[in-house]
RNA sequence: GCGCGGGUAGCUCAGUUGGUUAGAGCAACUGGUUUACACCCAGUAGGUCGGGGGUUCGAGUCCCUCCUCGCGCACCA
């Protein structure tokens, strides 16, 4: 032992310790190694100016976990850490600061803006490393990367040469969801429906042909009423038939314009009869297009109304425009109806202002390798965990559309065109496209826009490397590292961006080529699995937000619990669905844990020895030749049962189970019983037992803390270098564990053999010390040490069993003698399988409560013994099922019997 | 409208390919300082697994149907 554990842990001390330490070695250093496995994770980069939340600190967590687990195995582990620039919100943030302070980005230029948002970035960015720092997440710090790093908009610009080279990038002029608060286009994903009420306003319009006569027209946006183009019916609706090819006055301004017939028309909604707008609304742009209608756009980018609109809406505000449009017609006597009305209507995520269908000139991506992209994901070349996310990625495959990825924003990587000045732009022979941009650039000027910060991230796994870059080290580590081992993330951004870098990764990573073979798509995928766990809501199942309050500050509750204790608390409650329901006192079972797990140690080195515990055949050759006890095979057993359970947990990325072994075996286990138990066997340096005891603790002290070591990485390095199992100064992640399987075979070469029924003799005298607890509990002396207890074993062989195992046994029933006896008389008793157990009292027997007790497990017994018999006698039950089922029914009905008998023979006795 | 996921103890959730008397943590209740730990120990109570139907020797688990909650996609102006 090398150094004396404190009475309590203190997680503040140790986790900024070790954390130095790890950091001042190099353990997180992810290096070509070649020989080795390599294990890679890439993280969802965070916002750059974003500090950290409860999201973050499980998908952080989470992905700690694979990786250090992965180390401990022995891999070449990398955790690549970065940030994202994230245009618009950054965008936003600095644009509020301008405003502020009384100005714009439009008063202060591009150049001074970006200026701006550099020192806004430099100043805010780089607080969540120190904060994913403080929950102990083990990134390779030296690596990180920034979306706006000079190198990283050069991969950016590279990927848009590529894809347009390839002819995946087209411009187009197009009706776009414009978000007016932000003035940019957005793509189709970074629209959000929400459920608005509103009113359906019917309206009438004049035929022109036929004066007197109106067509009425149901509309849930009158404001683009002056920019209405026409009129459309649905071609077979006979009510209208013969008004199409007519005209009809559009009343403000006033304007003839004609009714059309197009089958996009429902004839039962409303009248029937639709304005087609084709400058505001996508389905009238179409019609438009079909009937060759004008375009009036009558909105400006900031979603005021222009001179187009006439001179009474020029400059006003679209909603009051709305009721202006309202009030005109009525005015006008045109206003038929205003109902209430529910309906969807698309929102700006981020500018959280209604999105305005406005027709402008983009920049579009036609998705690569979209049949790859499925193909992956069909055959498990790329696996969702759990595999129900599959479904959602692909049907948003099967659905999508061209990509608008320009934004008329700053911040960002500038899309790689220039004009020719002077000449037309949509006419690609005036444009230039590179990287570099044009030899002669007085001669040309560079396209304003700046790309979807999405259209940069879903470079990430493998821009970061250096990515199209032909240096030998680029190549060297992505031909190691990619593709990646697995992604973590929330399902919210399944398409945002999984999915994109699926696709990027498909096209970019290998030579262009039409179709990709089986064999090319998974070398060119940027991982192989993606984990999707839950977003964290709070105890109501609330979003969390700033707000509402309820989102508590990470950093706070590493304050209260630990860093260890909030990362086992949240993994502990997290897996469970798509939503994770956030209470505090869920975490307090992490901090619990910790404590636990530091006493258990405290113990194990008051219990004393200078043993021999630098390595694991150290510790196995203590225990070499030696006849394994009861208890010590038996937590043995538990041990290898509990490293195989973790295995398949890893391996089926069964998150969710893997806090639940570790806290059962550790603690309900180990320190409930083990523990317990080896009291008696260490009360005496003499006793036979006693090395072999400690012996043991250490072997399932070493390994929980190697198997803890992913989710609690402080307290287990504490405790490993405490305990004394570092070789020279070596961290826990150095000391490498070995698959169950091995240790198993690695102790039968020392002839320590693990026995499967060994262990269940020692459940059976669980379950009979059990037994005699809740008898003593029942007749209140439930803490006196000094009883007497008799049993009737059930056979000579279990009497055997329990007479090996006195000592344990009284010291955990807490009993002064035990009897091993023919028969007892007038006693209180519980029935266990190897035998019942009486307890011995002075004072009388409450024969009504006794008599009480029996009975209700007389009668559960019997029900199960007739559910026993029932199938037992079924001839077809017998026949079809399963011999070894037959067969444990067989003995469990036995079982049932005796436990039955037993029991009422004790009633009868009372 | 289409799709997905839930509905199991007071709460939050486990429950592998159908197979013993359905589990855990928390909360509740009772009793407790025993060679570490009250952030602890021992014990108790609490469930006709959303309803109905079906398949099967056998259903929490498979199928159908309905109710209910949540989410995603689409959307009629």
């Amino acid at each position: 032992m090398s150094a004396e554990l404190n009475q309590n842990y203190d997680p503040k001390e140790v986790e900024s310790k070790w954390y130095k330490a790890w950091e001042k070695k190099g353990s997180f250093e992810g290096n070509v190694q070649n020989g080795k496995d390599s294990f890679t994770i890439m993280i969802p980069p965070p916002n750059v100016t974003g500090i950290l939340h409860m999201g973050h600190v499980l998908d952080n967590t989470l992905q700690d976990i694979f990786i250090r687990r992965a180390r401990v195995e022995g891999k070449s582990s990398l955790w690549f850490p970065g940030t994202d620039h994230a245009s618009i919100a950054t965008q936003h943030k600095v644009e509020k600061a301008l405003r502020d302070e009384g100005t714009s980005r439009y008063e202060l230029g591009r150049e001074k803006f970006l200026e701006r948002a550099w020192e806004w970035s430099d100043e805010h960015g780089g607080i969540i490393f120190n904060q994913l720092r403080k929950l102990g997440a083990s990134c390779d710090w030296r690596r990180s990367r920034f979306t706006m790093d000079a190198a990283y908009q050069r991969s950016v610009q590279a990927s848009f040469v590529e894809f347009y080279n390839r002819g995946y990038i087209y411009r187009g002029k197009r009706l776009v969801n414009w978000c007016p608060a932000s003035q940019t286009a957005l793509s189709n994903e970074e629209v959000e429906m929400r459920p608005q009420r509103g009113k359906l306003y019917k309206m009438r319009y004049e035929i022109v042909e036929e004066p007197g006569r109106f067509i009425e027209i149901s509309t849930t946006r009158p404001e683009t009423i002056m920019g209405d183009t026409g009129v459309a019916v649905h071609p077979d609706d006979e009510r209208y038939a013969d008004l199409v090819g007519k005209h009809c006055w559009r009343p403000f301004p006033r304007a003839e314009i004609p009714v059309v017939a197009d089958r996009s028309v429902e004839k039962e909604f409303g009248t029937g009869v639709l304005k087609v707008t084709p400058a505001h609304d996508q389905v009238d742009f179409d019609i438009g297009k079909r009937h060759d209608l004008p375009l009036i756009d009558v909105m400006n980018p900031d979603g005021t109304l222009n001179e187009l609109a006439g001179e009474e809406f020029d400059g006003m505000e679209r909603f009051k425009a709305r009721k202006f449009a309202v009030q005109k017609l009525e005015e006008l006597g045109l206003l038929i109806d205003a109902e209430d009305y529910d309906n969807n209507v698309g929102f700006s995520e981020r500018g959280g202002v209604p999105i305005e269908p406005r027709l402008s000139e983009q920049w579009y991506l036609k998705y690569p390798k979209v049949e790859e992209a499925k193909r992956a994901v069909e055959k498990g070349i790329i696996r969702f965990h759990p595999k129900r996310w599959e479904k959602v990625y692909l049907h948003w495959l099967n659905n999508i559309q061209d990509w608008c990825i320009s934004r008329q924003l700053w911040w960002g990587q500038r899309i790689p065109v220039w004009y020719k000045k002077g000449a037309d732009r949509s006419d690609s022979a005036n444009w230039h496209v590179s990287v570099n941009g044009p030899s002669d650039p007085e001669n040309w000027e560079q396209d304003e826009d700046v790309l979807d910060t999405w259209a940069s991230s879903n470079l990430w796994p493998f821009a970061t490397f250096g990515w199209p870059s032909e240096d030998p080290k680029v190549k060297a580590e992505l031909d190691y590292f990619y593709p990646t081992s697995m992604l973590v993330t929330g399902f919210d951004i399944i398409f945002f961006w999984v999915a994109r870098m699926i696709m990027s990764g498909l096209e970019l990573m290998g030579e262009p080529k039409e179709g990709l073979t089986d064999e090319e798509i998974a070398q060119r995928i940027p991982f192989k699995d993606i984990f999707i766990h839950g977003l964290i809501r709070d105890a109501k199942g609330r979003k969390m937000s700033k707000s509402l309050g309820n989102s508590p500050d990470p950093l706070d509750l590493i304050a209260k619990f630990g860093a260890d204790g909030l990362r086992f608390g949240i993994i502990n409650i997290a897996p469970s669905g798509s939503d994770i329901l956030f209470a505090e006192e869920r975490i307090e079972i992490g901090r619990n844990f910790c404590t636990k797990l530091w006493n258990a140690c405290r113990f194990r080195q008051m219990a004393g020895g200078t043993a021999e515990a630098q390595s694991l055949e150290a510790i196995i050759d203590r225990l070499a030749g030696s006849q394994l006890e009861g208890y010590g095979n038996w937590i043995l057993f538990r041990l290898l049962q509990t490293m195989e359970e973790i295995e398949g947990q890893f391996a089926r990325f069964e998150m969710h189970q893997l806090t639940h072994s570790l806290h059962n075996f550790f603690w309900g286990d180990f320190c409930d019983w083990y523990v317990e138990a080896a009291k008696a066997m260490l009360q005496s340096k003499d006793d036979p037992r006693h090395d072999a005891a400690l012996a043991v603790s250490d072997l399932v002290i070493r390994h929980s803390l190697l198997l803890l070591h992913p989710i609690m990485p402080h307290i287990t390095e504490e405790l490993w270098q405490a305990m004394g199992y570092s070789v020279d100064g070596e961290f826990v992640q150095d000391a490498g564990l070995l698959p169950a399987a091995q240790l198993r075979e690695l102790l039968n070469a020392k002839s320590v053999s693990i026995d499967a029924e060994g262990a269940r003799q020692i459940e059976l005298i669980k379950e009979l010390i059990t037994q005699a607890r809740a008898t003593k509990a029942e007749y209140n002396v439930a803490s006196k040490r000094d009883v007497t207890l008799f049993v009737t074993p059930t056979d000579d062989s279990c009497a055997t069993v329990i007479e090996a195992n006195l000592d344990t046994i009284k010291r955990l029933a807490g009993a002064a003698t035990i009897e091993l006896v023919e028969t007892v008389e007038n006693l209180p008793g519980s029935v266990s399988a190897l035998g019942t157990v009486y307890l011995d009292l002075s004072s009388a027997v409450d024969v009504e409560a006794e008599k009480e007790r029996l009975s209700k497990e007389l009668e559960k017994l019997t029900k199960a013994i007739q559910a026993g018999e029932g199938k037992l006698n079924n001839p077809s039950f017998v026949d079809k099922a399963p011999p070894q089922v037959v067969e444990g029914a067989r003995k469990q009905l036995l079982e049932t019997r005796a436990r039955r008998d037993e029991i009422a023979r004790l009633l009868k006795s009372l």
